[in-house]
DNA sequence: ATGAAAGCGCTAACAA
DNA sequence: TTGTTAGCGCTTTCAT
């Protein structure tokens, strides 16, 4: 079918020197003349010739490839991220496989495990909401947004993410300093570290203000969707004690929510304040803006990529655990 | 760093046999005793031995993975679209390296050329704003969204696109019936044959009821956004001839638009109907309702994971250009 | 049913 | 400065 392709072999006879003299050009490794370099390099050109990878990470035993593990590329939140370091990582020459997990551990499973089959040189774990029992890391991996598993080899990891806590706890006296008196939660269920930490930060502030938490106020949903946003909303306002406050741990959920509230006519801000997170594009785009904590995406993708970078190269590591500031962007809806 | 890996080889002595015998065992290509597939197996299990893949797609020239090539994953239309393909080519087996060229032609030139280093059996492009000039095709290619430039070899690629043209005519149709006198349209410029397409089906919409095209009700823009949806609906209200209805060729626009007529109190639908393409999730989500022309992303995931297991295996194609069907999904803007 | 051996296209150590 | 050569880990003839 494809026409046989153009080898190192070919571009050495045509060229009249040895395969070693034209992977040395082309590594620029040195050794070799000005003149040989040209002529190699003009084959080269004229016929396109792309050398093979696949060899090439064979013999060197490290493929210029990195792999990329992400819950949700639909999410924009985790897009955003996915992109940004794939960008980064193409400017250094490095080829990203975008494995979406649809939080499911199976698919999570096999996807490592072609990952390895394919010699990637790391891995970037954007997670779900799973619980590894305990993933042989034989590869540099960074976890981001959420903290890994307890894994024996602990030398081949960082783990990056934001401050959830304080994102929470910005989130939450945002709504104090406003004047809410029952402040309501909605967060994912489950173990994931970023929801239970944003949770932490909530009770944090709540109680320096001596405010009372009431269970009743604190929800958990099972999947992240304007869906899901909507229907807690809708439950919470049908409960007793209605909230005045709703600090909600994703923007997703805060604008199904907003959908809500215009059709039952509550006011936002006057009837109930709202805080979001993550500062997805939409909650610009809103009717009112919500407010939300933004977490630095380009920040986290930086330091994701130079520390794999690192991790890779084998050189030490400052620290094994970065936790990225957060900010509040305060807008119409507190 | 990482602990040597075990191989085909290890696996051999281990179990007393032959390299090849692992190997057919592996590939299951029979020739082996039950008693000798036992031991492999166990064997092989019990080290949690994984093939190199480079390896066996050096030797056997064809690699277990596709390219993605993507104008921006942010988008959710393109996000949606990535995923499903993707999932369907890991039921087959394959991982899917995917490229985000920023609709920057150098960008999608290098991924290219990297992608075929990594000699993958295929390629999907979900292409941007680019022409192409005669990109060297020596892989099997599936174009989708966009009609592919001229190629000299049309044995390698297929193009699967939606019926934008009946996308343009049923949107514009829609505000026509509903009353609408000066229907504007809002496209993005340059020669995306999607967005042209598009326009077409308007003018052969307006031009069937008599109805005349009018240039300063036809605006093009550079890029796709939130912004530029506001801005261009500013620019028109703020023209002489106010329209009664707007075609977005993006729902991404027409959530801009909303966005800016709802600042003004221009209502929706009463002094303006609005109508969208794409059905993107956040049309559910605004207030009103978007009323848009969905594009059906499972079947042409469908079709494009199927088409390029055909083309990848030599076997015949039925078309060389699919047009897939649209329909328009009635809302509260119309 | 199994093994020996060639070779995919490349890099790198060693010679010259 | 250049060439020769030994593999990287695998699949696949061809023997046996």
């Amino acid at each position: 079918m494809n026409k046989k392709r153009i080898t190192l072999k070919d571009i050495a006879e045509m060229a009249g020197v040895s395969i070693a003299t034209v992977s040395r050009v082309i590594n620029q490794n040195g050794r070799f003349s000005k003149e040989t370099e040209r002529r190699v390099k003009n084959i080269i050109k004229k016929f396109d010739y792309q050398p093979n990878l696949l060899a090439r990470s064979l013999r060197t035993k490290k493929a210029q490839v990195i792999g990329i593990i992400v819950p949700d590329i639909i999410n924009e939140f985790f897009a955003r991220m996915t992109l940004e370091i794939q960008k980064r990582l193409f400017e250094l020459n490095y080829m990203a496989i975008i494995c979406n997990t649809n939080e499911t551990t199976s698919v999570e499973e096999e996807h490592l495990s072609m990952l390895k089959g394919q010699r990637v040189s790391g891995v970037v774990f954007i997670t779900g909401d799973l619980i590894k029992n305990q993933i042989q890391l034989d590869v540099p991996t960074i976890y981001i947004d959420r903290k890994p598993p307890n894994t024996r080899d602990s030398r081949n990891y960082v783990f990056i993410g934001s401050d959830n806590i304080q994102g929470g706890y910005l989130a939450t006296q945002e709504l104090i300093n406003k004047g809410c008196q029952r402040i309501a939660f909605v967060r994912l269920g489950g173990d994931v570290s970023t929801h239970k930490d944003r949770f932490i930060g909530y009770k944090k502030a709540l109680n320096e203000c001596k405010m009372p938490t009431m269970d009743c106020l604190i929800r958990k949903i099972d999947n992240v969707s304007y869906k899901q946003g909507y229907k807690i909303t809708k439950e919470l306002f049908e409960s007793d004690l209605l909230p005045d406050g709703i600090f909600y741990s994703t923007d997703i959920l805060a604008l199904g929510a907003l959908k809500y509230l215009k059709e039952q006519g509550i006011k936002i801000p006057e009837d109930v304040r709202i805080v979001g997170f993550d500062d997805i594009s939409l909650t610009q785009l809103s009717s009112p803006e919500i407010t939300t904590i933004r977490q630095s995406v380009d920040y986290i993708a930086d330091l994701t990529v130079n520390t794999l970078q690192k991790l890779i190269d084998g050189s030490s590591i400052d620290q094994k655990y970065y936790t990225v500031p957060v900010e509040i962007i305060r807008r119409k809806t507190t």
